[in-house]
Formats: C-alpha cells, structure tokens, sequence
DNA sequence: TATTGTTATACTCTATAACTATA
DNA sequence: TATAGTTATAGAGTATAACAATA
C-alpha cells in the first residue's frame, strides 16, 4: 500500500499530462481535433459499434460522443448505418476516407513519439502502457474495455480480427467510496 | 525503441486517462475547480513563486495562469505581493485560508487514491509516477522542475525546505521535430 | 525594445437535462 | 416504462492577441 505523499505526486503528475496531451493534440490536421481523432482511432481498431459502445470506450457521456460522431460523419469519415437489431441503433463504420484520415493521424502521432521517445526502451514504453491501463481499470472504469475475455488483463485490441464488432464485457468492480459510480455512460435523465 | 504499434497504444492511453482526471476533479469542492487547485498545490509544494515560474510548472500558457490565479485570490486563498526587485512581477503566496483549503483537497485526493489504488504497491505507483514524469520530461517539457539539481533525475518538491523559493532550472533539450518550441510559457505578442 | 502580467475573445471538451423514437 | 440517441445549454480549460506598466 503506497503512502499520502505518493498518492500526492500521482495527483500531480495526472494533472501536468494535459500539457503531454495537449502536445500530441497540436499536431492533428485543422479540421480533426483530438474528439475525432479518438473517435476514428476506436472504431479502427475495435471495428464497427455502436455509439453506445463507443460512448463506453471513450469514457465521457454519450452526448459527448453524439456531437463527436456528428462532426466525424459531417467530414464523411464514418457512416451511421441503422441497426436491423434496434432501430433506435445506428452502427458506425469508418469509410475508406475515415481510413486514410486515420492513416495520416496515425502517421502524425508515431512521428511525434518517435521523436519524443527516441531515448525510451520498448520495455519501458511498455511498462508505461501497463501502469496507465492498469490505473484506468483500477478507477473503476467500467468502460475498460476486454475483447476477447472478461479477466483481469489490460485492454488490448482484438488481436487477429480488429473488424469484429465489438462486445464489451463490464468489468465487475464494486465501487465503495463512489457507490453511484455509473455503470452507464449516461445523464441519468 | 519501442515500434509504432506501441505509441499508437501510449497515445491512446494518454487519452483515455482524462477519465481518471475527471474523477479526480469530481471530489474537489465547489468553488475549486482543478486550476485554482494546481495553484495551490504548486504554491504549497514549491512555496512563494512569481507568475512566470507558476505558469512554467503548471505548464500552461501565462494567460491561463493569471486567470487561475485571480480565481484563487478572489477567494482570499493566495496573496500577491509586489516584488521589490521587478516592480512588473508579483510574489504569489498561500494565505493561511490557502493552507486550510490545501490540506482540505490533500485530504480528498488521498482518500479517493487510497480507495482506488488499495491494491497496488508502493512500486508500482512509484513506477507510475517516475514513468509519467520521464513522459514529461520527453516532451521537451522544460517546465519540469529540478528543485535542486538539474539533472535527469525526476522532478521532486524540494525535500528539506518546501518553502524555499524555486528557482527552475531549465532542461536543456534540443527541440527536433518542433524546432519552435516555446522556451517560455508565453504566447508571442 | 523587451518583458511581466492582465484582459478579451474564441475554441474544445465535458456534463446535465430535455426531447424523440423505439423497445 | 425503460433505453438509444440527439440537441441545447452551461461550465471549465486552453491559446491567441492586444494591451499597460516596467525594465
């Protein structure tokens, strides 16, 4: 069990990231802010879903991800295709113009890092990835998202088939200082 | 070196962590949203600093930090001193009220960060903490502070006198990728 | 002329709440 | 009644630019 001073500098250092965050946002094209960009990222790797789905994996509110999707499907990088299942549903799915955004996007962040990064060793970028998964579940981040088995590994994209629809398994986690943790992504209404 | 598949994970956790962010801004009290709270956390960490140096450590822009530092003394919680030697500058310093409101939010933070994170070990979240502070420091963020030494060493609060005033030592970087990198938290005029 | 700090403005991200269409 | 998604509104955070006072 790590000590109050610890716990102080975590605080800390959660809080200066934004100007890590903020830097990795100043790259993107004009016309892709850092919603889309993760937009698109999300639907690239864990393949089509829904916007509750992805509402889920973007951690914020599905309002949120509403006017996110919408600026998106605006520039026609994605399509909402209605949801035979549920037509109060709409499955989104990149568009091979949504491919190449996310190619350039892609393209753009692995140039910045490797630039910023160039001193780090695999294992410690690693290590970086597993801590910050592991604080994100450790949050009780329903949203953590599990492709393949519910167990207690770190998110990791579905490995050999990224395109499949996603089914997130919720993540049993009893919260106790916060016991109205949302266990949806939603305004209660 | 880490590969692309890497950074394109670490850039995804590094957004995916404003969840965590914002949990931890939910806990604050309502008239301390999370700048007022960096103010006075640097204030009290590093102790009596002008708005420049203030600025440098929250890594924002000097705008912001006025702003955020006007909130916090319209609520009696800094002061700002004229500084003798730079009749442009003003000396920030916590109030006894500022002291109170700082051991309130340490309070809160350290509860919630116990209840999340009971299951991790002291390494493990000092791991974390020396990771995301390497991460700064990689990002060319030369608002990281070395109290003491301007070494490589992460960047800790001054151990035996918390109140002395900083004086940053800049880390010497050679920008590459973003040869304009400010060297100052200032927007040019 | 350059620097310190402030203010005005605009943009992004977020949550809350109210609304619709469907289940 | 409950759920999926949309939209309107408000609040916080940030950067840019223009400004005043001082160095």
């Amino acid at each position: 069990m790590a000590e109050q001073a610890q716990f102080e500098e975590l605080a800390r250092q959660l809080s200066a990231v934004g100007a890590v965050k903020r830097d990795l946002a100043r790259i993107l094209p004009h016309d892709c802010p850092a919603g889309s960009a993760a937009v698109l990222t999300l639907l690239g790797r864990y393949g089509s879903m829904r916007m509750s789905k992805l509402a889920e994996l973007l951690a914020v509110d599905m309002s949120v991800t509403s006017r996110h999707v919408a600026h998106v499907a605006e520039r026609g990088w994605i399509e909402r295709s209605p949801d035979p299942a549920d037509k109060r549903s709409r499955i989104l799915h990149l568009t091979p113009a949504g491919e190449a955004t996310l190619q350039d996007l892609s393209r753009r962040s692995t140039e910045l890092l490797t630039e910023r990064l160039g001193d780090w060793s695999d294992e410690e970028v690693d290590q970086l990835i597993r801590l910050m998964t592991r604080l994100r579940a450790s949050f009780g981040d329903c949203r953590t998202v599990h492709p393949r088995l519910s167990g207690s590994a770190p998110a990791e994209p579905v490995p050999g088939n990224p395109k499949a629809t996603v089914t997130v398994a919720s993540a049993a986690r009893a919260p106790t200082i916060a016991p109205v943790l949302e266990q949806t992504t939603r305004t209660p209404a």
